[in-house]
DNA sequence: CTGAAAGCGCTTACAG
DNA sequence: CTGAAAGCGCTTACAG
């Protein structure tokens, strides 16, 4: 038999309200659901009750039956990173709005990504936003087998069929090295973060081949770690060498808001001797402190995505790449 | 019956695994529960056939028996201010070290704490930490009467039996006053958040309770609503009036940001014009950008506090008052 | 409109 | 060590 936890000795039940006002457990239940017919008397009788008792339902133990959580896992990378903050704010809104929460997952857990992943289908997630790091093939199938859509947010994983929502990284990139390219610039920086992620890559590799097919050579790099902290010493690192860099292009704006600091500690005027160009557009980057050019990422239209493709009935996995776009400040110079 | 959703037809259960090793239901939940005695073999057996078969427990259906769900609620206020995105970063990780997660909700939802936390209730939370608003009486009682530990972090309200754990706001609000005025500024100006929470009075209150004890009068007040941009236009109001303050204290960080940049357009030099000082001592306030003077809040010690009073057995509620400390930076000059 | 009953997927005494 | 069985708190056909 199982035991009551000493500490649930209070839980009031549907049963407890429905012996009070004298009607059927089911009775009780159907009060609470809006869409099943009864008299309006016994539903005011039953949900006045419900709150003399302070009744809760269990929610638990409808998604046994339902098969619905109303919980959507999110497992967030960097929650430094305003960006990411900034979707976190804006999914859960947007998820409350329509009864759901989010459930945080920590992508900084030493744990990993699949063993997290793990965890969320035990708390049976009725959807998982993922906006760190890779997927594995096999967690993929576990999700897939279990019907539960999933969207990378901001990445993909080549060969993995997911869904997806993304900037058009390669454009993103090719437009942040012409704003440099047409501004006359003539030694070329990347800042990087992570070289594991296909969001980094494509940056990275629009801004290269773009510049190469003009014919711009030796373009130098950094390691940035996707943090502020990482921007500014690999700004540092590369503002220090001889013949260092006129233009930068970090690849995200967290890392550009670092690499301007470390540009001014130096003395470097920006964006006389050195401009610089981010990625993303967070708040931070359009404060009068930074005043950062940069690609906009479109991020309300891809929460838009992403919520359609957390809510839809199951269909095939589908990727969409939308345009970022350049929002010029005072980091660049006209060209 | 229940009808099996459409959604949910690849469930696999611990009875498919049970059949498929060929022993009973019970013995497979068993080889889940780490601390339950059986045969290597079996367990083994059990494990393997779990993972090939894509089983993950139900642990909706455990909750409902052992009374815990391994879930913590956290209302969070405001995902913009970096001071409660840090709180949710080291929570979460902290949780998840002992296998819980964080389910998020948003204050900024309209619809308001109560219905938050009527909601939280629903998903029989272990734990509740509450970093946004106030909470009434009714409310509270809910969840006294379901003995779940609730926490205000960096908050209190006052006649709520309640757990809290604050930074000792008022001695705070002195030690900001104390710093400006050991410096000889001679027209204060404060920047408050959002008169209805106690720790913004408290903060306020110690701030000029130390500068009246001291004779000083008039001191200039300004709205900042707890945000950059509030921050911001607070102190430019502030600095255009004839008469305008040399010495601004800011009742947390982000609106210090906002109002050091506001400064700086107006041409005001700081220290030298102008000194601020913040509360907080969040990450953006230590870089180069800014530099800001702040009081500190011991936020590891405080989250500390709070795990403790989560995770205990249910004791009477307690308040922790945790000392700040002043962090000397370059937006205050030296007394 | 309402009640009795089955069942969601587990855990846990109780036997053996 | 393991199985049979009860039960956690609900929802939902099925009758009436």
């Amino acid at each position: 038999m199982a035991k009551i936890p000493a500490s649930r000795t209070q839980r009031v039940t549907s049963s407890d309200v429905a012996r009070f006002v004298g009607v059927s457990q089911a009775t009780v239940s159907r009060a609470f659901s809006p869409d099943s017919s009864m008299t309006d008397v016994t539903r005011t009788k039953i949900l006045d009750a419900a709150r003399k008792l302070n009744y809760v339902p269990n929610s638990f133990a409808r998604s046994l039956i339902t098969g619905e959580s109303n919980i959507v896992a999110m497992l967030i990378g960097d929650l430094h990173n305003p960006f990411y903050t900034a979707a976190l704010d804006e999914f859960s809104l947007r998820l409350q709005a329509v009864g759901k929460q989010v459930l945080v997952f920590n992508g900084a857990d030493p744990k990993g990504v699949d063993e997290a992943i793990r965890r969320m289908l035990e708390y049976q997630v009725d959807g998982l936003i993922i906006t760190a790091a890779t997927i594995s093939m096999h967690v993929t199938s576990l999700c897939v087998d279990r019907e539960i859509p999933v969207v990378m947010f901001n990445r993909y994983v080549p060969g993995v069929f997911i869904n997806s929502v993304c900037c058009d990284n390669v454009a993103g990139g090719r437009l942040a090295a012409n704003t440099l390219f047409a501004a006359g610039a003539s030694r070329y920086a990347v800042i990087f973060g992570d070289n594991s992620t296909t969001t980094n890559l494509d940056r990275v590799q629009g801004f290269t081949s773009f510049l190469e097919e003009r014919g711009v050579r030796n373009i130098a790099t950094g390691s940035g770690r996707y943090t502020y902290e990482g921007g500014y010493s690999a700004a540092k690192k590369l503002l220090k060498q001889k013949n260092a860099p006129d233009a930068l292009f970090c690849v995200n704006d967290i890392m550009a808001l670092g690499a301007i600091d470390a540009a001014r500690e130096l003395g470097r005027s920006i964006p006389g001797d050195l401009m610089i160009i981010g990625f993303d557009d967070i708040i931070e980057a359009s404060r009068p402190a930074y005043q950062l050019t940069t690609i906009r990422q479109p991020i309300r239209q891809m929460i838009d995505e992403a919520m359609t493709m957390l809510t839809r009935p199951t269909t095939e996995p589908t990727s969409r790449i939308l345009q970022g776009r350049l929002i010029k400040r005072t980091t660049t110079r006209e060209g």
